[in-house]
RNA sequence: GCGGGUGUGGUGAAAUUGGUAGACACGCUAGACUUAGGAUCUAGUGCUUCGCGGCAUGGGGGUUCGAGUCCCUCCACCCGCACCA
């Protein structure tokens, strides 16, 4: 009998459909284990043999675990607002929602094809009202609630204001940006004088106004609207978070990004920064993305200083993590875009810096980035004093100091920081050493070992010692202190972008409000799916009843970013039809953690921190009970595509053999490999491929052949490299595809896709076909035992180990043992069914059903190894000399050492390599035999 | 520059706690069979040597009876961050 896999999987797909075999739901009696996918976004080119890698390793898993007896929560659903279906749109004018449709449909199928256990009914689409309704629902939460670094948590805004009645801003630790008092609109609080520095009394709070008390909540909520420094992308009309650049430009597309102050939504991220660092240490994360997000965070520990401009009342605020260097500094840095510059400059240096600034603030990303070791900078004219000495340090501003960063402005050290020391050499600013006995002439010294002198106080003390110190100093004398600041910056929340959740909000007099918790709104119609000609968001082309909900004057424009849908999807997989809740607390204290997430890399400081990020939201404010979404998380590696060439000679139609192409100037091009079989192009078919081709002549190799050359490249349509899954399942069936993409190599590493391999595997799809059809009543031979046990145990330990390839090479290993063995007996063969099941479950159905076995092979218990067939009787022992293996020996398995060495020593074979006595010989029993000479 | 990772046959890889390096496949070579197939079966296949043997896990050094595995050092490639004070 042949293996007939179409006609197999056809029939299993259809059973277990009917079955609704995956379907699970929340079984107080089970452990649960829940495993899944990252959400895929349903681009419109489909799936190529590189997506469903992991996809393939989860549901091998899923199965895995069931077979153990666990209740399985393995879902999937689709991310399915963004980009490329807008751009769609904007082009063809289609409705993004179709195209998302029509994708999803296809996705729908490809994946269907390759027999995964989803379970369906939990499906979710970001792009689904009934799904976005949850999520304008967490940002209304987070819109209600406000972080007190007291509790260190998020809690409701009513216990802020609570607070606020109680005693006015005073004792209040809340997460907010320093001197947000100077956001505030002082026209709108004409009670507060100049030297309004951000207190009220509880008297304050009650007098003010309904809008007055919004305009100060609002610096406080966990999703804020403020004026904020945006990376701004002109062509796709969008403002970009951090982690949507790559380079200085645009992750899609590749386009420009300059930064633009835009009043915009934002989430106070920033105020969990020190969690998301702590917390990695308990997830089971690859070291690599875990370093990522740490360095992301970026948390530094140093002080905070005040430095006293001379003639002026202001001080100027830097952050320093070498507070002991504090008497090698001879100037300060501003950022160009720094407040104070505008206030300070002198009229003899206005020009000079408002051309510098015009300079740097007309530069992109890309160009600052670029032009790294150019220094540049100029003089304000004003000084500042030092605090221990009384000196004058000059006042400088210069692209080098960043406006985001600290405070964005620096004490600058020459001594002591590079930077700082190639700026002092440029412009001629006196290096005063501060060390003993390092030579600073060449370069500045970073090293924190080194002795300070010339530092008063510091004198003679190393830079952790100093460190401290200086902190002490600093907060005696009222000027600063020690603190920890963060790279992280708040995550900007808004795109002016029509494919995306809108915001539950609406403005009255300016001010925003969210809408009623049981209120949604969806996107309204538009005529085009562009920016308005005062350059609003396309939301702004919704005339008033395109809206489902209108209130106050209008409604927010902006829609969500692509990680709103994204950040909290996993919860909605537990409960995805609750139209009551986002998600029932009793299902998530069921399902708990995601057990095993399994996806690229890529969304390292994307997705994988902003859904830790809510997370942590969500479990402060106590509508979850875990922290951390993902406990153990797989990267998948890339599945490279391998290239095909054929050279053409220059200027002409004669493609010439690889062999031969040194002989000639040639041009390689891309030949599809679908045209070429193991590196042999298909002459005929190639001519025949494009109009430009037709009438080629080809110099073929001796053998008469056309080589065609190859390259390990990404897989894309212009490189006609791609497989899909489709053809394979077409070609060699699902279960196929299956064991030889988890056969290709570990799942973590990257890996070139070799169209021919996959031969290997179906052959041995066919041959367990053939030992599995003469299964009879025979009694199992020890051998046949000793292989089905062997089996059992080593997929075991790889499966719990997450060494997904080495499973298949086991079973294959099986395979020919057994048939070897000419096996037949039933008995033997069935627990090899239940171990093939998570790769190849279609042919595994078929097998177990065929050895008689009444239920599914889906619930059958994976089997048990029993020791005592694995132990064997002789031990074949390697006998080497020096650690070199020179012949086996087989000897009783239950000689002690002592027995072993004298069984050895009298072989004949030892003599020949043992030159007079040996030094020593050790014996390690069951194991080998090392005689050291 | 900083951080993380990876280097094993012609190819993908295996070797889980230091114990027979290259399992399992692809490819290749030779042969058998035939219903000429992208079929099946048999044998071989790290390099080198006629053979005994010698050499081999990126290079060099070390620890050990024994190192792909542990330590030091250098090199190459990949990924992330990058004027972060």
């Amino acid at each position: 009998m042949e293996y007939n896999y179409q006609e197999i999987e056809a029939r299993w797909q259809k059973k277990w459909r009917e079955d609704q075999a995956y379907k699970v739901s929340e079984d107080p009696n089970k452990k649960k284990y829940y495993v899944l996918d990252m959400f895929p976004y349903p681009s419109g080119a489909g799936l190529h043999v590189g997506h469903p890698l992991g996809y393939i390793a989860s549901d091998v898993y899923a199965r895995y675990k069931r077979h153990l007896g666990f209740n399985v929560l393995h879902p999937m659903g689709y991310d399915s607002f963004g980009l490329p279906a807008e751009q769609y749109a904007i082009q063809t004018g289609q409705h993004p929602a179709i195209t998302t449709k029509n994708n999803i449909a296809r996705y729908r199928e490809q994946l269907d094809k390759m027999g995964f256990c989803y379970d369906w009914s939990r499906e979710v689409r970001t792009s689904d009202p009934e799904y976005y309704r949850w999520t304008q629902w967490i940002f209304k939460q987070l819109f209600n609630a406000w972080y007190n670094h007291d509790t260190n948590k998020a809690e409701p805004i009513d216990s802020l204001i609570a607070k606020f009645e109680d005693n006015g801003s005073y004792n209040v630790n809340a997460a907010i940006d320093e001197n947000w008092w100077k956001e505030l609109d002082l026209e709108a609080f004409p009670q507060f004088g100049e030297h309004f520095a951000g207190e009220f009394t509880a008297t304050d709070w009650t007098s003010f106004s309904e809008k007055q008390q919004q305009l100060v909540l609002m610096h406080f909520r966990l999703t804020f609207l403020a004026d904020s420094w945006v990376n701004w992308c002109p062509a796709l009309g969008t403002v970009l978070a951090n982690d949507e650049i790559k380079d200085g430009v645009s992750e899609r597309g590749g386009h420009p990004v300059e930064q633009k102050l835009m009043r915009q939504w934002s989430m106070r991220i920033s105020a969990y920064a020190q969690r998301l660092i702590d917390d990695l240490e308990t997830v089971d994360w690859n070291d690599s993305i875990k370093e990522i997000q740490r360095n992301w965070i970026g948390r530094s520990e140093g002080a905070q200083v005040f430095f006293q401009l001379a003639d002026h009342p202001h001080s100027i605020e830097v952050f320093t993590t070498r507070p002991d260097t504090v008497f090698g500094a001879t100037f300060m840095v501003l950022a160009p875009e720094h407040e104070l510059v505008e206030t300070i400059t002198t009229e003899e240096y206005r020009d000079e810096i408002n051309a510098y600034v015009k300079q740097a603030k007309a530069k992109t990303e890309r160009d600052r980035q670029a032009n790294v070791k150019q220094v540049t900078g100029a003089f304000t004219g004003a000084y500042a004093v030092h605090p221990f000495t009384g000196d004058k340090l000059p006042v400088w501003i210069a692209d080098y100091v960043l406006a985001g960063y600290g405070t964005g402005a620096v004490m600058a050290v020459p001594a002591g920081d590079q930077r700082d020391y190639d700026f002092a050499k440029t412009f001629r600013i006196p290096i005063p050493n501060i060390f003993e006995g390092v030579d600073i002439s060449e370069e500045a010294c970073a090293d924190k070992s080194a002795v300070l002198c010339n530092s008063d106080f510091l004198d003679g003390m190393p830079a952790k010692k100093a460190i401290s110190a200086c902190c002490s100093r600093l907060e005696e004398m009222g000027i600063g202190k020690g603190r920890v600041n963060y790279r992280l910056r708040d995550a900007v929340f808004s795109r002016q972008r029509y494919w995306g959740e809108p915001f539950p909000v609406y403005y009255r007099d300016g001010v925003p409000y969210v809408l009623e918790d049981h209120e949604l709104v969806t996107l309204p119609d538009v005529d085009k799916y562009l920016p308005t000609e005062d350059g609003e968001p396309p939301l702004a082309r919704a005339t008033q009843d395109a809206w489902n909900i209108w209130k106050g004057d209008r409604m927010e424009y902006n829609t969500m970013p692509g990680w709103a849908g994204s950040s909290w999807y996993f919860l909605r997989y537990m409960d995805a039809l609750n139209d009551k809740e986002f998600c029932a607390r009793s299902k998530s204290d069921y399902w708990g953690q995601v057990d095993l997430y399994i996806g690229g890399a890529e969304h390292a400081t994307g997705h994988l921190l902003y859904s830790r990020f809510w997370t942590k939201f969500l479990y402060d404010m106590g509508h979850i009970g875990f922290s951390e979404p993902f406990a153990k998380m797989i990267n998948q590696g890339m599945i490279l595509g391998r290239s095909s060439f054929v050279y053409r000679i220059k200027d002409t139609n004669t493609f010439v053999t690889l062999e031969k192409k040194d002989d000639h100037e040639t041009q390689a091009l891309y030949a599809d490999i679908a045209l070429v079989d193991n590196d042999i192009l298909n002459t005929e078919a190639f001519a025949k491929w494009r109009e430009e081709y037709k009438g080629a002549e080809f110099i073929l190799n001796d053998q008469g052949n056309y080589v065609c050359g190859h390259e390990v490249e990404k897989m894309s349509k212009s490189k006609f490299n791609v497989q899909t899954p489709d053809e394979l399942v077409e070609k060699f069936g699902a279960d196929t595809l299956r064991c030889y993409e988890m056969f290709l190599g570990p799942l973590e590493q990257a890996k070139p896709w070799d169209t021919k391999g996959i031969n290997g595997v179906h052959n041995f799809l066919r041959k367990t076909t053939r030992l599995f059809e003469k299964a009879d009543d025979a009694t199992p031979s020890k051998d046949n035992l000793k292989s089905v046990h062997k089996t059992i145990k080593k997929i075991t330990e790889d499966l719990e180990r997450y060494s997904w390839n080495t499973v298949v090479s086991a079973l294959m290993i099986a395979v020919n043992e057994l048939t070897e063995q000419k096996c037949t007996s039933r008995e033997a063969l069935s627990p090899l069914a239940v171990l093939l099941s998570p790769y190849a479950p279609h042919l595994a159905a078929e097998l177990w059903n065929n050895l008689g076995h009444q239920g599914s092979v889906l619930d059958a218990a994976w089997p048990q190894f029993d020791e005592k067939h694995l132990v064997e009787d002789e031990i074949e022992y390697p006998v080497s000399f020096n650690g070199k293996m020179r012949f086996k020996l087989p000897l009783p398995a239950d000689m002690n050492p002592k027995e072993v060495e004298a069984a050895v020593m009298a072989h004949e074979r030892t003599a020949e390599f043992l030159q007079g006595e040996p030094k020593k010989v050790i014996v390690v029993p069951g194991r080998i035999v090392n005689i050291v000479m």
